[in-house]
DNA sequence: TTAATATTCTAATAATTACTAGAATGTATT
DNA sequence: AATACATTCTAGTAATTATTAGAATATTAA
């Protein structure tokens, strides 16, 4: 079979049409997004302080793969992922940067306010304190991506209004705060924040998506 | 907090150089290979047909992000995946792109010699029938490959000795042949050869990496 | 020492990609 | 009709990547 290379050729080009797609940095912060819930692209562009032209040409390669989905309401085209693998494989594969590259290690080490930051090993014992009460989750995103999927137990107090509306929280209990995920800030934040006034706060850096994949 | 772009930029660069190391069809290729076995670069460079240069460069690539290891011995090198979830990213990604791109979905279809190809579902029952001898579970890859890793009950007959041994396997049983994965053409070829001879033969696409691979 | 294996450096070319900007187009709301 | 939201087309620039080739280098085996 002569064509046998050409033939593999093609197929290898293909799979690898889908490893481009998560070669762009830009395209990677989207995908981590749209994680949290459907999104107009000018949201997107916003968040991403990226242009909404560039915005929407990189939502449409993401679109060409079949890795989002587009839904028109009123004025606004929304966007969502096609389906969970999406999600997963994002999180499989920044799982194995953070466990391969040292770069990128020595940067989330510069993000975490303290070394008491937990680990993704405690989830259970997470959910048992939560489920007893004795630590409050706390989801700081946005409402609406609070709506659409949080953490057991979480409550949600969005980063912008923690200042005003701190008295709602405890201070003989532990507060565990998250965010998107390890690559949001949000949450450091609202850790600093907390730690001034007073409270006693921990740092989750899972997000719902390392939280809703099962390997890990 | 005004340098929070910066660091994410960075943050996201950092990911996105895992995802740039899947997006070249010949590293996936080479990803492939080293999923059966270690091997040096003169062997990944044959059976790649890419020049041994070029080889050693992409392996390059991978080894910068830790994904394989390297270990001399003797006048040559081998080279093999870091660990298992390497594999595993592979098999996620190129059933994502099985999954998602039309393209590759007609190019498998023209490899599949008869619409009776197995389908991933039917592993229970295949091992059920493979203890049972009621099928031959048959390897076709070089006999290293085989001795690192096979699949359950798979006897080994490569594909360059299988027109020789013929003899060795039954007419009045199925025999499922498979090779590397559903980009390697050797089962292919094998099934034909088969059925020519008069043999009831039957094309398992998986590999021994998407057949330990869990989710899925 | 010589040969085999593999890497590195340099240099060059071709191709692709990311990004920006301007202009035009389409779709739905008010 | 005017406005807001989004995409597409064109065009251009800058940067990166894949590939090949020649030459030099390192390691080990025979």
């Amino acid at each position: 079979m002569k064509n046998a290379r050409v033939i593999k050729d093609l197929l290898y080009e293909q799979v690898a049409r889908i490893g481009q797609v998560f070669s762009s940095p830009k395209r990677l912060e989207l995908i981590e997004l749209l994680c949290q819930n459907e999104k107009t692209v000018d949201t997107l562009a916003r968040e991403t302080t990226l242009s909404v032209k560039l915005t929407s040409s990189h939502l449409r390669e993401l679109r060409m793969a079949h890795m989002v989905e587009t839904e028109r309401r009123g004025k606004n085209i929304y966007y969502r992922l096609a389906d969970k693998s999406v999600a997963d494989l994002w999180v499989q594969i920044h799982t194995m940067a953070e466990n391969r590259l040292v770069d990128l290690q020595l940067a989330l080490q510069k993000i975490a306010t303290q070394p008491d930051d937990l680990v993704p090993n405690d989830r259970e014992s997470l959910m048992k304190a939560a489920r007893k009460g004795e630590v409050v989750v706390l989801d700081v995103r946005p409402t609406e991506e609070y709506l659409n999927a949080h953490l057991p137990f979480a409550r949600s107090i969005p980063l912008e209004e923690l200042r005003q509306r701190l008295s709602e929280l405890p201070k003989d209990r532990s507060i565990v705060a998250y965010c998107r995920g390890p690559y949001c800030l949000m949450a450091v934040d609202a850790v600093d924040l907390l730690r001034q006034e007073g409270y006693t706060a921990i740092h989750l850096r899972e997000g719902v998506a390392e939280w809703a994949s099962e390997d890990r």
